[in-house]
DNA sequence: GTGAAAGCGCTAACAC
DNA sequence: GTGTTAGCGCTTTCAC
């Protein structure tokens, strides 16, 4: 029922062969017997069953994405430059979500097995080192936003350390001295990064460290209102906040006003990624920003540039942030 | 290199057909020789080639979800849901964005004609009825959260006239009786089905149509502030703004906090979706609850019963919405 | 410049 | 219960 190569073949007179020449372009075809291979085409509606064409070529010019969820708003750039870098190259991708389930996760990269993808970008992942490594030895695969330690496989993130040093270093410049931070116990290493950053912030001001000023809860946002709590419970409450996400940076925010506070004037508040919704807040919530749409791109361009030589070039990129300032934070003012 | 259906059947001593079998569970199979071909797969590490499948079978058990942008978290339980129905019936839902182009949705569709996928699911989409209807008729496929007039085409929406009357029914229950709505003057029909909604309700209140009140835009953020300014700049402003989206919502909230209104007391605003920024805002956004994991599920579920009955039964689905109460609407009070 | 034919990995009809 | 084999739609080598 359905027209095929063989169908088209017919109609024009000449061989398969030629078809799918013309198709490919792979090969020097006669003008005329060309546009009789186009005619057939246009005239029986014909359109190649790739189905076919990958299995006898062996890959699908298609990569797989997966991201833990379409919540984050912050995933949308990220995919932009992923598409436009890979339709750069005649490349495909396909979303899916894992709901950061392990599960999920092995289900989809099933898909690298199947032969159905020719390579997949775990954008934060559930699995630990040994199987990505084991992974990445038989196929292309690429870690994005989220590096793995001791992983040796193609990574790209922002420079989460130096954007989280940044980001306190600048609470610092502005007078604050108490600060404290929202990060999480999950197993997250831009977390972990981050809180890096932030230490070798007060550090290098010669401010101590105190382990209370440290909150650490999950990603959810309930999380910030929590921390504020925590913060606010204490008997020097900081008079800086900042969250390693602008969800929770926004969480935070939202309990301080209505706790009453002014915030950028009682209490500065900081986030990370520059999602919409900090600048949508009122207030605008100061954040260092990723260069999600690069980040997407890159990651793109360095794994195809991996399957076409052929090569595990397993780099580990960072690129560069950015502060974005918005009225969240102000110059401390003693009360 | 790569291990096949033919390198299992030779170590385990059977044919490729025993194999098959006890991969498909497509006939009864020995005991001994089912071991033994499970003793190979694992051994050999052997994993099928879908590609021979799917090409064999004509058909991938996998159906695209295209969505204008993963940049609205909107979508983000209506993704869950379509992924539970889909995995219930063996189906796996691979994501696509078009960024609302129309040229990217075509192409992405073509993976219906390579027979890449076996359907596709619109989430709002940029094609007219005539190329949708003659599409539905070659192939399966649904249109999500968006009709579109006269297209004969499965769809499953929200009920949006309803919604928008129950929410513009309860600000005139709430004493408003001058309220405005932020529409959109782009090609979609929710929007236009919820300006029918609101239209309905001041009619059935006996409250005249100011056309000054209708603000029509896009979805764009920096909407919300223009028809806030617009409202504002009437002789007679609205004290309660009706908005087809919770974005457009958080944007008017937004300009009129800045502008020194008490947001709920002063004027009330009211969103559509029930997105997670509407409750994270500050103050809390009322709004109207998109079913969105049902709408998922059901378009997954009537999509997938098309397939296996062969059948085209194209209904119009729609699914009740919900009023969640929040800060930003209040009584009406004359200042 | 063109065609014949092999074969990518798999399933399923058929024969035993 | 099992094996042989045709063939899904395509690309590509090889011979001409």
């Amino acid at each position: 029922m359905n027209v095929t190569i063989k169908d088209v073949a017919k109609a024009a007179g000449v061989s398969v062969a030629t078809v799918s020449r013309v198709l490919n372009n792979s090969a020097a075809v006669s003008a005329s017997a060309a546009e009789n291979v186009n005619n057939a085409i246009r005239e029986l509606g014909y359109s190649p069953n790739f189905l076919g064409r990958n299995l006898r070529k062996c890959e699908t010019n298609v990569i797989l994405a997966i991201i833990p969820s379409t919540e984050q708003t912050f995933y949308s750039d990220i995919i932009r430059g992923m598409q436009n870098a890979a339709s750069e190259s005649g490349y495909d991708i396909l979303l899916s979500t894992s709901n950061s389930s392990h599960n999920v996760e092995m289900r989809l990269l099933n898909m690298l097995f199947n032969r159905t993808v020719d390579a997949a970008i775990l954008l934060g992942t559930q699995l630990d080192v040994k199987t990505l490594t084991d992974l990445n030895k038989q196929h292309y695969i690429a870690l994005c936003c989220e590096r793995v330690d001791g992983a040796d496989v193609l990574t790209v993130t922002v420079d989460d350390k130096g954007g989280a040093f940044a980001a306190v270093d600048k609470l610092i410049k502005m007078g604050h001295r108490k600060i404290g931070m929202v990060s999480t116990s999950v197993n997250s290493l831009s977390s972990y990064d981050r809180e890096q950053g932030y230490k070798k912030a007060l550090e290098e001001n010669g401010i101590n460290l105190r382990e209370e000023y440290i909150y650490r809860g999950t990603y959810d946002f309930k999380h910030g209102v929590k921390a504020f709590e925590h913060f606010m419970g204490l008997p020097e409450p900081p008079s800086a906040i900042f969250c390693i996400s602008d969800i929770l940076a926004a969480s935070v925010v939202k309990k301080a006003i209505s706790e009453g506070y002014s915030v950028g004037n009682d209490i500065s508040v900081c986030g990370f990624d520059n999602i919409l919704l900090s600048w949508m807040y009122t207030p605008g919530i100061t954040t260092v920003e990723q260069p999600c749409y690069d980040i997407g791109r890159t990651v793109v361009e360095e794994l195809i540039s991996n399957i076409n030589n052929g090569t595990k070039s397993n780099k580990k990129i960072m690129l560069p942030y950015k502060i974005i300032e918005r009225e969240s934070v102000g110059q401390y003012n003693a009360q």
